[in-house]
This record gives structure tokens, sequence and C-alpha cells, in this order.
DNA sequence: TTATTAATTAATCAGATGTTTAATTCGCCT
DNA sequence: AGGCGAATTAAACATCTGATTAATTAATAA
């Protein structure tokens, strides 16, 4: 006798269609691969959080690096869109600033994500990831710079490459290091505060700290 | 039959000293924890390097985890010392910073080390990081920044804290994101790039990019 | 309606992983 | 010399992990 009303959840194709689990696996798996990490998330962890079971990882994926995968390009899409806006657009740099840290507090994993790409030194992943986002924007970053020393809005004695990296980090690190940096230096992270942030930025990138 | 001449190596207490052993593991685990995470390296990977066995992590150690901890301590000790000679010794901050710098180059997998630590949020891990080492730097920091703005050498409309979580970022983000700028932006990490990365920083952390 | 295909689960597998245990060797103290 | 304790290994264990397979259900095409 088949208890077909009570059986909580068997297998079978469901009503939703496929496409909505898909993009449930990869909302779940962002962020468990933000916080513990790819070889400390399972995909058992994954699927739970997503309500389906593990299989569907790689009935759509195909592996759980194939979800991996999916993960880090429907992350940084804003984000090369964001770039890549500001250089066709010739806005200004510090507009492109501002809104490359305000996505940034939209997407809180995005740093991490990212960061524990770079930081690996597995290979594969990384290559791929510098050629397809990192080379793109670093291009981005140097040729807006490159653009304002051209118009003499830059001092001539900075590197434009130096200035770069210096202002990458000044945009990126305080995502990055967000844990340390509300409990450590008391840096709120709410709008209001951020736009200090992002103020404070880039008057100390135009003007310098001394008087 | 005892082939005690030809038996490549087995139990037993050998020639050198416990320590010994506790120091190369140490050493192959900081290598291992910085290039692969936390759950990305096994203790066989770092027993292998370190020339033991497995058991000796358990042994020396009690846990993967107090391994990892051993770690983080041997591994922070010269970065706390670094900063807080430079407060109690009444340094500028130029020379905090660039000792700081120094040392991040000397020792390349410690942005990684502790990145990786600020990022996951396992807990316990990251609290006892704050309160042993992250707590102390911020507050070195601080005080520096302080004890400049009292002394009127900063401005008086740049916040202490952006201006820490600022130079902070560009002292440490080249470093963290090292094998992207080696390769996007084209930074280089020799001794003399160094020695004019820093300058770089120091003179745009004190006059700014505008002309 | 019927056959086919897409989506899903449960069960299972082989390999890896952190840890424990028992046995073994060496240095040192008496 | 003898014995105790520190250091070390090999083997075994239980658990977890990514992946595969077979069965099952729903949508859809014929």
């Amino acid at each position: 006798m088949k208890w077909k009303k009570t059986r909580p959840r068997g297998p079978g194709r469901r009503a939703a269609s496929g496409e909505e689990s898909r993009r449930r696996l990869i909302a779940a798996a962002r962020a468990e691969f933000a916080q513990q990490g790819y070889r400390g998330t399972t995909i058992r962890t994954i699927a739970e959080r997503a309500d389906v079971t593990a299989a569907m990882v790689h009935y759509h994926f195909g592996s759980k690096h194939g979800l991996y995968l999916a993960v880090i390009r429907d992350t940084l899409e804003p984000v090369i869109a964001t770039l890549q806006a500001g250089v066709q657009g010739e806005a200004q740099l510090a507009d492109v600033i501002r809104s490359y840290m305000q996505l940034l507090q939209r997407t809180p994993e995005l740093p991490l994500l990212i960061m524990r790409d770079v930081l690996a030194d597995d290979g594969a992943m990384r290559e791929s990831f510098i050629r397809d986002f990192a080379a793109n924007a670093g291009r981005q970053i140097r040729a807006l710079l490159e653009r304002e020393a051209a118009s003499g809005e830059l001092r001539e004695d900075i590197e434009p490459r130096f200035a770069a990296v210096s202002l990458l980090g000044m945009a990126v690190f305080p995502f990055l290091a967000r844990p340390i940096a509300e409990r450590v230096l008391n840096i709120d992270y709410d709008n209001d505060s951020l736009a200090a942030l992002i103020d404070h930025t880039l008057r100390l990138f135009n003007e310098g700290a001394r008087p």
C-alpha cells in the first residue's frame, strides 16, 4: 500500500521549473563559500540550505567545482558592468570609486569570494579569475587614472600604477576587514557612515592628510 | 628475524630532541595553511612536509586546531613586537608604516594567514585573533594617529578612525592582492620597488594626489 | 492517452580525513 | 645496568565527502 498523502517528500519532478532550484543552489552556495571557503563547504550543506538534495548539485552543475564557477560568474557580473560603465561613460574617477564601494556594501560576500580565490594558489581557478575579471577591472582603473593624469589632474610625481593599487586598497580593505574594522576601529557600515567613509577616501586620495 | 639495518625508519625516539619536530611542524603548517587554507590542508600533508608522521601533530599540539593556534601565535609575534616598539619608542607614523610594510614583504604568508582567519566566520578562532592581536594592533595605529592629530600634524577634518583604515588598506592590500597586482597592475616586489611603493604610500597619505 | 523527457530523491560507494591506540626506540637519571 | 618517561611510528577507526546510480514523479510532446 502506498501512502501518497502522508509521505513528506519523495523523488520526482516538482511543480516549480528546474531553474528555480538552480537559482536557490547558487544563492546558498554563494553564502556558504563566502563564509566557510570552498573546501570548508560541503555540497550537503549547500543543498540543505537550498532545500534540495545533494544530488541536485551534480544534476545542475556537474560537480561542486562547476557550481563554484557558476557562483563566481553570477556574483562578478555586476562588478564588471559597473566598472565598464564607468570607463565607457567617461565618468569621473570619484564617481567610479563611489559606485564601486556602494556595490561592495550591497554585496558583502563579494570581497570574501574574490579574496579566497585570489589567495588560494591552487592554480586553475585563479588563472581564470584573472583572465575573466581582474585583468579587465585593472585595466579600467588604470585607464581612468591615466586619463586623469593626461588632463593634468594628478600630480606628476605620482606613479599611476601605485596610485591604482593604493586606491583599490583604500576602497576594498574596509569591506575585506569588516569584522575587524567594526570591532577594533569602531567603523560602522550603515548608509550614512559608508557615505562618510567614501567622502573621506576620495578626499584623502585627492588632498592628503597633512594640513 | 629483525632487519634493524635495512628498515627505513621505524617507531621510537629520535636523536634530535622533540623540540625540533615541533618547530618543523609549525613551519610546514604555516606554509600549507597560508597556501591551501585551514580546511584545505590535511595533517598528513603537513606531516609529510615536516618529515614526521601525522600522529606527531596530536602528540605535540593535541589536534589540528591546536597546531593552527600555535602557527598563528608564532607568526604574529614579530608583528606585535614591531607595532609595540613603534608606539612605545614614540616613533613617527611614517617609520611604523615603513617597518610594517617591510615586515609584510619578508613574511609573505602573513597577510594570507591573517585574512583567512578574519574571513572565516567559524567563531572561536576569530574571537581569539581579535583579542590577542587585532585589538592590540588597531589600538596602536589609532594611538599613533591621535598623537599626530593632537600635535597638529593631521588635518582637522579627517576622522582618525577613517584615516587608520585607509592607511591600513594602502599598506596591506598590495601584499594581499599580490598575485593580481603583479600581473594586472605590473607591480614589482623586489626591494627597490617596495621602497618606492612605501615612499609613494606615505606621500599619498600626507599630501594627496592632486597637484 | 501514451510515450518521452526533465527534475528530483534515496541509497550507496570509494576515498579521504582527524583522531586514537599499541608498540617501539632512545635518552637520561639513579 | 636498569628502568622510566619522552618521542616516534604504523595501523586501525569512525566519520565525512564528492560522486554515482536506480527509482520515481511531473510536465510535455505525439
